[in-house]
DNA sequence: GATGAATGAGAGTTCATTCAT
DNA sequence: GATGAATGAACTCTCATTCAT
């Protein structure tokens, strides 16, 4: 992948923003086809860099996923760990609100991406924020990442519903930080 | 629907008793040529009560949002305010942590599946639930009939998670339920 | 099988004319929409007949291969011990002259088509016409099962030969069979 | 061809020879990509050096021939006119054993490289030992060319068979010997 | 009304061949 | 000349839907 002719790395990039694109718009059932219409190349560059359609997919949650972690990693490293964890927790929503696939993949997609595959990545840099909000006494001691992770992923599958608005968001999440919250 | 012939009648339900069982299984993916199989019908039954296979959907959800909504009314009536919108809350996410298809279809299935037209059959009835809880001080003031709906369509998608059991069902709900009260 | 409507039935037999025809002009590689072409029905329509293309390849050899073996069983029954065995030797050969699938699959096919797969459904009417010609003195002692198949197979193989003639079959089998003789 | 560059010419010989290892492996159905691989090379030098697939064939089955043409002349030249004969019809069975594609070309390939267009350029040698072993009294004065090269393909493509051993050859080749032989 | 065979558009995937780098 | 990315037609197979029986 570091050794790809120019071209090549521009389709290949292209290919993979027109797959956010139409997998946010459509979902994971969206065809291949389209992909390579809207990045404007012929269906068979797509299959050169995504053998499978799943591993396109799994190509765009891996790089979301790497985005999140590592927006995680900052977070915990400079952030205050009193809202450190519920600000992350609310940018994931926001990142899912904007992709039909992440809250798809998180439950449906392919079977090594369901939430043991895919969700797991956020573990650790979630383990970390959660263990500084405890600490610093902004999260109740009984709760354990388990459920964190579960509300995450439930409010990342809600921001698809229909009538969500950023105010809505804002009093949903409220909810669910006042329960962490001691 | 009211003029059947008797065995006509008999298939419709058993189509539905079939659908839902396959749906449940397989998610709403699955094949209307399983589903006849397992109602024990030829296919052109299937589609001669439900046109369409979308409508077979619709047709399961407001069958199964109808017995939800009975149950919402019969708590509403006899249960006690401070705690009747939480069981039912919890009874919703039991009903779809059975069912595949009730949380895909919340976000996911034909545009009119959607939170608007499915999840707003529920609005009355939890309306009336969380009026009463409200009433009773057992949920704060500012909490709206908008988010409830949000986060019950959230934890209902959760409950499909790999990890899922009733002791992470119980933690995450009583996170939600506790964010809720005064 | 036994049971199929009428027009399936018809269906499911002009399709596997139409295989036989299609595999013995263009061989097995030929497209399965050519063969629905042909037989006058929509791609489907094969699919649902034969869920598989190597099902419909598999279907063809082996009702050929039904067909010899009845043959063979008939020589065997009430032919001239002495000369039946050559007999049958030389109507398969025409058989596959007129078939490249028959040769063909006989080495090349899917993976259970092989010799071990196909031909081998030759071995017991094929090991008696042998046995019978040994015992009237028409075939040597020391001519074994084995080799008369691989024979059987190459004289098949070569009746599909650009130059074939029904003179060239006689002269070439002659050999075979005049090396069998004492 | 003559005026090559070396290290084209290399190259040439270097598809070749992949070539031939691939296609005696997996048959002439093998990806051109992974003789292009297997020689260490890029798809457009396969393409280069062999306009088209059936021209890479082509080039492989020619090279062969011309090896067994030369063994024949050999053998014509300095061989025991009695043994020659079936020494070579040896040799290339032996060769075909090795090889799917020979035996598949000699009649499957595409249309110009069927027994016309291959076994053709053995007639000659393959006559002069025919003849010489006739004249040596070592096969039967009324076996014709045409035969002979008829058994020879046949010989050659039931060397595929899955049962196929040295010991089956010996026994198989020496029934058809044994009907030349006066 | 029920049956289930037929339909055919569409999906994912492969691969010989072309052509910009 | 070599490279290897791009092309796109072709192929197998699926499944919602229609319609003759």
């Amino acid at each position: 992948m570091a050794q790809l002719r120019a071209d090549a790395r521009r389709n290949r990039e292209r290919i993979l923003a027109a797959a956010e694109e139409v997998f946010a718009e459509r979902g994971a059932s969206a065809s291949t086809e389209e992909v390579a219409a809207r990045a404007g190349v012929a269906i068979g560059t797509v299959f050169r860099h995504f053998p499978a359609k799943d591993d396109l997919i799994a190509a765009i949650l891996k790089a979301l996923l790497a985005r999140l972690v590592s927006e995680a990693g900052e977070l915990a490293a400079s952030g205050d760990p009193e809202t450190a964890l519920f600000a992350f927790f609310t940018r994931v929503v926001e990142a899912a609100a904007a992709r039909r696939t992440v809250a798809e993949l998180l439950t449906g997609g392919g079977a090594d991406l369901r939430l043991g595959g895919a969700l797991r990545a956020l573990d650790e840099p979630l383990g970390t924020l959660l263990r500084r909000a405890q600490e610093a006494g902004a999260v109740r001691e009984d709760v354990r990442l388990e459920e964190v992770t579960a509300l995450l992923a439930a409010a990342s599958q809600a921001a698809l519903l229909a009538g969500w608005t950023p105010e809505l968001q804002d009093r949903t999440l409220e909810i669910i930080f006042r329960g962490c919250r001691p």
